[in-house]
DNA sequence: GATGAATGAGGATTCATTCAT
DNA sequence: GATGAATGAATCCTCATTCAT
């Protein structure tokens, strides 16, 4: 039993490795269902026993590899920091140091199969949802500059976020990850011009 | 002959209000040919003639709407302004302006089918290197505050943009235009935080 | 146009045809539509520009062959006749006639596919439907033998058809087509047995 | 020992009783051998040591469940009666309760996939050869009218009592037991119509 | 005996594009 | 110029059956 549940296990591990590999190769269109159960050394079969089909596999590559940089998030939000300007260092430091980490993850989760069938959406959303209920928190406390509403602020914060990264794990090359967090650190606390805020 | 001429510009206009229409409605992948033909009152051939294929269509549907948002971006960029805050406002106002009233356009531009095909991509590359040679004049000009880069800015104001504008345009109800501009100008001004950058 | 009208429709013949003779000869289960087309001489696409699917395929090649037998059917029923002997007699022979030379469409519309998807059963309900018009006329008439309930009948005189000419098809050897008609309208008309019914 | 068996005999008991369930609610083509296992409470794979396959529990099913209509059919043959108009009432009966009460075997007989696989021919034969034998019996006691074949014969009531039966079973609301089985008795005694066979 | 994870062949269907008329 | 019938490559998923445990 044990040892049964153990190779069901470890089949359905190889399964999203392969996944993870082939569509952030190939791109998840292009990817046959049946090179991802012979890389992983099982029939195609086997894959529907593990996943409802081609896009439950694609669910689960990218759910379960969100899952840990969910975590992270909340462990952080829960934190007690010294100052917002901490949290937002931090937080910026969190997501680029993922995607930096996880760049098969961050392509799948940018390709356009997994743009089609929503599940980037969703996963964008749980950002968005995420940073909404930060920033409102942070708008009853009066901690937010005049003008600036929450919801739309939460949306401009992971679309400055992730538009950033998915072009950055694309041109790793052209700018280094202390120059990443920097700007985004620095737009997010203070905007982007010198002396505080639309200078001449 | 001018008759002629004139009936075949129709034909094109009706090709692209209709493919706009069916792409915006249904999504450009589950557009037929055959329907874009027969709501423009033509037969499927007829559309290939005035397109290569359905990318080209796809491609004149959005190169040729967007062409009048960039030229006013353009014209914008050459005004004289008084300070960088006006620019920010007047720009951030002219994209939710467009938006707005662009809904269908903005509905295709990020249609997976225009992602996958990198059409999306080519048109926000093209506001991207806009921000960018902007924002790199500013820089040279010791107007950005320290720690922004100017590429990664450029990325991140894009983003800012069109993930906001994405999200405003499919739950206009829940926000008004008045909220997103001034959300999305202060932001870029002087960051979220009230107190002059990244409060305590 | 006419030309393209007349190639048209000759294709779909032809479709009929190599449908009628693969479904006949393979079963319906077992004939690709791939194969149909090639014996038609046309691309599997074209299959699908004439017929829904393969099921619609099948039900063209039953109702189609069928029609001509319903027509004559009709005409039948409007003729005058002398006597319901008579009718009863014309009627059968139509049915073994039309299995005797159309034993291909026999053979498909008896195939576990038509049954499957019901097609068999509309074609049968058809018959039935005919046979329960004529024999809720004759109750009226008072011509049915008492405890005859015309529903009943009617659906047990299309069995006793159908169930007989089913066998027959495939055992042509076993009995010719006289004792096969004069055994039916017998029965029709006074049942199995010597000495007006139920002898001892 | 005995305690096994009786377990086995009664976990074969509850896979064909969960067979006929699913199959006749179903269809047989879709009913999946794990969730007839799932219903019995055992494995797929202990269905495998009860049946040689699916087909074999089907067949099993059908058999074990028309041998008892079967057992009766041969007692009332032997029984001495006073006239055939008497035995084919008695017979018609028998079969016609037996479809009342077997409702779920008669929807599984007549299912296609019995069908596509003869199983349903198999069981029908049987009945079409214990009519043949009887027939011919009574052609050479000269008791069938003139023109009637028994072969012919034997095929044609067999399919007037299951076409009508099978009709019956799906629409028992249409019409009431008494009338099928005196339209049935009729009809095979004396045919259809008034006044002794064949009126003007 | 019982289990249930693994197997893997097999085929209908779509739809952008073409080119003879 | 306009037409629209014909093309055909390409792939996901099911599910009865097995056999190592």
């Amino acid at each position: 039993m044990n040892a049964r549940q153990r190779s069901q296990a470890e089949t359905r591990r190889r399964l999203l490795e392969q996944g993870l590999k082939l569509f952030a190769s190939q791109g998840v269109a292009e990817t046959r269902t049946a090179d991802i159960a012979e890389g992983a050394g099982v029939a195609v079969g086997t894959l529907y026993l593990h996943f409802k089909d081609k896009q439950g596999l694609l669910r689960a590559v990218l759910f379960e590899g969100v899952e840990q940089l969910m975590a992270e998030l909340h462990k952080l939000a829960e934190e007690p920091l010294p100052d917002i300007g901490e949290y937002v260092l931090r937080h910026t430091e969190l997501m680029v140091r993922f995607a930096q980490t996880h760049r098969d993850m961050c392509r799948v989760l940018f390709d356009p199969e997994a743009v089609r069938c929503r599940i980037s959406t969703e996963i964008t959303d749980m950002f968005v949802l995420f940073q909404e209920r930060r920033l409102c928190g942070q708008a009853e406390a009066g901690l937010l500059a005049p003008g600036i509403g929450p919801k739309v602020a939460a949306h401009a914060v992971v679309g400055l976020l992730t538009h950033t990264l998915e072009w950055w794990i694309r041109h790793p090359e052209e700018v280094d990850a202390g120059t990443v967090i920097s700007t985004l650190v620095n737009l997010r606390l203070s905007g982007l011009y010198a002396a505080g805020g639309g200078a001449a």
